[in-house]
DNA sequence: AGTGAAAGAATAAAAGA
DNA sequence: TCTTTTATTCTTTCACT
């Protein structure tokens, strides 16, 4: 549950910064926003504490790591009477990178990455299991573009210089 | 194009140390998986030229930053003879976090987030026109979890001291 | 490829405006 | 809440294995 206060110009600025380059240094973050490092760091940590900024993760190609099938997998519960925390009980499943709660003819729609056919075939299987769904796959066949910035470079807010 | 090359294992301790955290210094990488600072430092920058690591993102809250409002939205072209550039047409877009061809109905799955349904109406309306197609557009009700490490950490894959 | 050491840079903590 | 100062830690480079 993340702080309401609405975040001013110095705040989305290191929030742009880091939406580019989250290994940024504190110094290069100072000089984006025009503080001082001390600021900045403290900026950061309250950034951090209060929940606008939840975690780094760096964006990894995913056949490098052995991971090239991507799938959007939509769950339906079998049994529409029975209690429904789906996504609990597919937490353990560290395939699945990404679930939500949707508005359609589904409950919930997954993004999973896996190995191969024959593991997206396994997963399936252990997601039907584990949270008594019916479930409607789409496999990814190409990636155009994904994790992009959520905030925009400050830069191409106001064409200021360039 | 990422190098085809294997990870070894201390590349991939690196890589998933970073899934945890993409702001850990190399001091901690280099504690993680056991080799010198310098080493880490040289793996690091041979993943990233090699583009296995292709950049470093912040989780933002999507509410803190104005964009409470997430979105699956599947587009068809409306003619299929026509060329089909969907993705650069939409690139600049800057809604859109993710674009996926699809193997479906549909030829192309975005994932979009937006300030309010205002906004969703203005943002399809924006890609139907840009790239002439139809759009199915499934609202996000709830995001449980998402930006899950793609690399399960190090410390999970085997239960020795823990 | 990896290590260790030295110089330079960044971070953390503290004090004052 | 910002800045400056100082101590500590991290990063970088390089000579060597």
């Amino acid at each position: 549950m993340p702080d309401s206060e609405p975040l001013d110009a110095v705040d989305t600025g290191i929030v742009s910064a880091l939406s580019q380059d989250a290994r940024a240094t504190l110094t290069q973050l100072a000089e984006q926003v025009g503080l001082s490092v001390s600021s900045v760091q403290a900026r950061l940590r309250r950034l951090e504490s209060r929940g606008v900024i939840t975690g780094y993760r760096p964006i990894v190609d995913a056949e490098a790591v052995g991971k090239p099938l991507a799938a959007f997998i939509e769950i339906s519960p079998l049994d529409p009477a029975q209690p429904d925390n789906a996504p609990e009980l597919l937490e353990h499943l560290d395939e699945i990178e990404a679930c939500h709660s949707i508005a359609g003819d589904a409950s919930y729609m997954l993004f999973v990455r896996v190995a191969s056919p024959r593991e997206l075939e396994r997963l399936i299987g252990q997601i039907r299991q584990a949270a008594a769904v019916r479930t409607r796959t789409t496999i990814a066949l190409q990636t155009f573009y994904e994790y992009r910035p959520l905030v925009p470079a400050a830069s191409e807010k106001r064409p200021l210089g360039r």
